[in-house]
DNA sequence: AATATTAATCGTAATATTGCAATGTATTAA
DNA sequence: TTAATACATTGCAATATTACGATTAATATT
């Protein structure tokens, strides 16, 4: 049906899924990494930097804004995104705990 | 248009969005939480732990094999499925080094 | 061989995602 | 005030995803 049964699942899981599925396009990785490497706030030039056209991007972006990963303040005619460090930290130590799971003693019948 | 336009982007901003999106579904972020929980390979009770059809397990299973993160050896009827220990690593590596990017000097002005 | 068991595949319906043209909105510049 | 700039929102088309009933394929049991 193209929906997820979420009920089934813990609020863990389905964390872990959200904000899975948010990096589960390059744009938003390419949104992401852009963010990080100009180490301050980018206004505007991300639809230069990517090649989508700006409704696209402009999209991507609320999706990530959405999660929290990113903020965006108003400057004038532009708008000034950034990562939100607090996010990113919280959003970083659940993947962690799921992509840390002890793998020692795991599969040893295949 | 529903596709993502994959060759805009790098190799590794592709890579880590695939790993994102096959993440970004409770149900495989369930299966593979549970085939690591038991150390050593479930044989079919997955669809009973989780309360989907057989079918809907099985695809899901399908692009988790797909992906290389997990190993299926058929035993009789059944078939035994557990981690891909070496595929997860180096799935790790990639997916730490995004989610590890240098936060320290990001966002000062937001 | 006939039947049972297990899981994959097919087909289909419902819903979600992606992308963009067109348009709207807010602010700045002239 | 008018025009320009930057971005958000709307509406829509194309495609992808999710879920499952029905069926098929493969092996095991009798």
């Amino acid at each position: 049906m193209g929906v997820s049964k979420t009920e089934m699942f813990t609020d863990e899981q389905n964390e872990i899924s959200l904000f899975a599925k948010v990096f589960g396009h390059p744009a938003r990785v390419s949104i992401l990494q852009h963010l990080f490497k100009i180490n301050s706030c980018v206004c505007g030039d991300l639809v230069n930097e990517i090649g989508l056209a700006q409704p696209t991007i402009s999209q991507h972006l609320k999706e990530l804004k959405y999660l929290g990963l990113i903020k965006g303040n108003v400057e004038g005619t532009s708008v000034c995104y950034c990562i939100n460090k607090e996010n990113w930290t919280k959003m970083k130590e659940t993947m962690l705990q799921f992509l840390n799971q002890d793998i020692s003693q795991t599969g040893n019948c295949c």
